[in-house]
DNA sequence: ATAGCATTGTTGCAATTGCAACATTTTACA
DNA sequence: TGTAAAATGTTGCAATTGCAACAATGCTAT
């Protein structure tokens, strides 16, 4: 996976940033961050440490949205942060850069080799983001929670080319991701188990249909 | 809303064009384009006339996935077109352009002005399509039709500053938007309507709680 | 090693939803 | 303008789902 420094040297880092009037800004472990940047149009980086995007909905349910690590990307206009659910916290003592989005776009500097890689590099990290994002929809628009995840496992098997699916994350987290009650989620697995479609070992699930 | 070629002369597109190794291709009204464009990672470039791409489930319904107008884009990265249940048919007789993504990250022509507008403006729709799926799936998230359409409706508020939202398409492609059963939707929609939620004119919803 | 917390599994039940079937209204266009 | 197609509205019913409540297991940090 790209990130958003590949390909720029150390130095040529140090002046992208001046040009790009970036701000650093450093955290105590378990800080939210948006408390102290102010959002309107910016991309942040982090440059050092572990943070997380966080929404706690109305009943104080708390759901890890995005894990961001070294060099990874968040943004105004790339993340769900606006809405007051959402909130940036940092694991570890943490380390961040602020780059008005504008001066990214509007930035004069076309000569400059290293900002041609960094807008290359962007372009490659919000395709990603925009594949990820078309895929979760896809999974997601499903009617009936035995849809959503045999489409799940469906593509995690085509993209690994395997009948088998690891799970990247918990049974938990995988409800979050479809968006689905946990324990509807497990009673429906339950039943692809005892139909004899699929196979459950820890986060190892097996495919016992064609489809890979 | 920015569009690909905005900021780049007709003689400097053509330029880009070249250097893009960019192919130009011609359909009639009601064809398939994937059908003749092989797709491996390529971006598409409507510069004449109108396309759709269009989603048939096993059952046979068709769902209008997104409406393609001149110098729209679409493209394997971008856009849900791998999978066989989807299709890029044209509506009127249709130019597009076909460019190799590769072409467009590993270009080499890093000084020219108008290359580096033109990945610009790429970043900027990039960014727009990252925000407008985000908030899809913010609203599709939400557990109940209830609370779909009030997220929903709180957002197109919230955007136009006004407790009046316009429907921008139908009813019908409101659920599918929604991801969630027409009939359904009316019914819920009718409840909204009875408990005094929302007025209902046409197209036009009136918001009879604060949330603007 | 173990206390405490997170994850997982299970089940009953009420609420929500999808679906089918149909009537009615609106829209598009030949 | 007339007509076919599309959109909208309605309702019964069965299936799916969310939720609450709980037990059991696994994991982690001191």
């Amino acid at each position: 996976m790209i990130k958003i420094f590949d390909n720029i040297s150390a130095q040529n880092k140090a002046k992208l940033l001046r040009i790009l009037k970036a701000q650093n800004f450093t955290f105590k472990k378990d800080t939210s961050i948006l408390s102290t940047v102010k959002l309107e149009q910016i991309l942040g980086i982090i440059t050092k440490g572990y943070a997380e995007i966080i929404r706690t909905d109305h009943n104080g349910n708390r759901t890890i949205i995005e894990e961001l690590e070294e060099e990874d990307i968040f943004g105004t206009e790339i993340s769900s942060l606006k809405n007051k659910e959402y909130d940036l916290v940092t694991l570890e003592d943490t380390e961040i850069i602020v780059i008005d989005y504008n001066n990214i776009l509007n930035c004069e500097e076309n000569n400059k080799s290293f900002y041609n890689t960094f807008t290359k590099n962007l372009l490659q990290i919000f395709t990603t983001k925009i594949k990820d994002k078309n895929e979760r929809l896809e999974i997601i628009t499903k009617k009936t929670i035995r849809n959503k995840l045999l489409e799940y496992f469906s593509i995690m098997s085509k993209k690994h080319g395997s009948k088998y699916v690891y799970l990247p994350f918990t049974f938990t987290a995988l409800a979050d991701y479809l968006a689905i009650d946990r324990t509807a989620m497990a009673r429906e697995l339950k039943n692809l188990k005892d139909e004899g479609f699929i196979e459950v070992k820890g986060k190892r699930i097996t495919l016992l249909y064609q489809d890979y």
